[in-house]
DNA sequence: TTGCGCAACTTGTTGGTACAAGCTGATGCA
DNA sequence: TGCATCAGCTTGTACCAACAAGTTGCGCAA
């Protein structure tokens, strides 16, 4: 006989048929009640098997309206391409790449003076606690959350370059400003994370339970030491990152779907 | 007055008290009995708010043993050193990876012919359905297990190099292997995704509820055309990828934590 | 025609009960 | 002493009931 307990019979069919197309991306599974009749399951269980499609990020639900099948559009990031060395962006290729995927981005924008945690302080190699400069970004695609993007810069860049600490964006990009000022960004180390939202993130980023994030920490280096930090949180279920390594001559211009 | 639900308020106290130390990873939890005496709510409003720590990874449980601070020990990964271009390891770069950091590898191995799926074909540029050899790799450390990798290559280059499709390890490694044949691997093309495990990925990774997986897939080129497919499913609570880019003489050898 | 409000659906929350199943330590028999 | 068993803890599964709260559409009143 089957052993697997009956709200995971439950979950497991309706992954199959969501799986097999029967519910397609944005479609409606019956009632809990309905579901209820159909398995000889009382509600509670239903929902228990329900709630494991919710957990794996396959559905979700709604008061009042019911239980919807997820649609994800992932939207690709190329981390190696994304501040070129060579060719410096004016630092809103987050605007170009979203704008070029034919959809519209928006942001809410502030500049704080905070001081830096042990995560930041450590890749910036300056003390727990001291100040740093704190720009942080939360990004929308089509008033859709997307990311949320906190770039440190370290206490003795501020006073090399004061543009930094003033609210307010900095037109021609950072980098490049920074550039002027005489600090030149010839190196990033690139750390990738992933781990379930904290209910501020999930806030934050509009996540439904059952979406992890995508942690992405860049720290940009001077020849010199460490000058920035930035630490970006995606939902994974619409993100991807890519790097491109050595020669990709032979790699056609259309990306893999 | 508190308008959240009393789950959640079960939820927010308990992770607070974690996060703050009251309960050091790795230590117990009071039974749902306690729980429901503390906070005045039925086992089942209890038991709601235990699982939403479980889904956020925070906490795992066991019948009969009880809820358990979850630990997790991140490995690092420096995927751009991983298989460096001018300096070709073995093939084992996993091996030493893991021993240098004082743990134990183990790991299956397995070969087999596998018709393509559309994942694979659009990156290797062949046919869906077209053959392909898939090496496959369930690897361990300290017998946890850690990640799947299965490698696929295309049905022209196993003709060429025709060990590829042989059972077995390659002991000089597989791309030193190719070089030999005469296929030098120039490029290649990461793509970094997260999602929640299927649960045959669960069932291989060992992952309980409440852990997202880090997808790695490598595309390695040839100077003319994709010559094999890597995709790693890792375990995100224990896996992070790092990548450096441009200059980095300024880093200390020490990496942040 | 327009718009308000209610009925009838949906899921969300919370309580209860009962039994199954896994783990641990104590008890007692051989 | 050594081992089997069982009592008493734990969580897992499954059911029932009731009410709260969000959404929708129908119908009636202005």
């Amino acid at each position: 006989m089957n052993k697997q307990p009956k709200y995971r019979q439950v979950a497991d069919a309706l992954r199959r048929e969501i799986d097999g197309g029967d519910y397609p991306p944005g479609s409606r599974l019956p009632s809990e009640s309905e579901l209820s009749a159909r398995f000889d399951a009382s509600r509670n269980t239903v929902r228990s098997g329900l709630n494991q499609l919710v957990s794996e990020g396959l559905i979700s639900s709604s008061q009042g309206l019911g239980y919807e099948v997820r649609k994800h559009e992932v939207f690709k990031l190329n981390a190696s391409r994304f501040e070129n060395l060579t060719f410096e962006q004016n630092g809103d290729a987050y605007n170009t790449d979203v704008t070029n995927a034919g959809r519209r981005p928006s942001q809410t924008f502030r500049v704080e003076m905070t001081p830096a945690n042990s995560y930041v302080a450590e890749r910036l190699k300056v003390d727990g606690g001291s100040t740093t400069v704190l720009r942080f970004c939360h990004r929308f695609v089509d008033d859709v959350p997307w990311s949320t993007q906190a770039t440190y810069y370290p206490d003795w860049l501020a006073k090399e370059a004061p543009r930094l600490a003033e609210p307010g964006d900095i037109a021609e990009g950072t980098t490049r400003y920074l550039a002027t000022a005489g600090i030149e960004q010839i190196g990033y180390f690139d750390e990738i994370a992933t781990r379930m939202p904290t209910p501020d993130e999930a806030r934050l980023l509009d996540i439904g339970a059952g979406v992890p994030v995508l942690l992405w920490t860049r720290t940009g280096y001077s020849d010199e030491r460490p000058i920035r930090c930035t630490i970006t949180t995606f939902r994974g279920d619409l993100n991807r990152m890519n790097y491109e390594i050595g020669d990709l001559s032979a790699r056609p211009e259309s990306e893999p779907k």
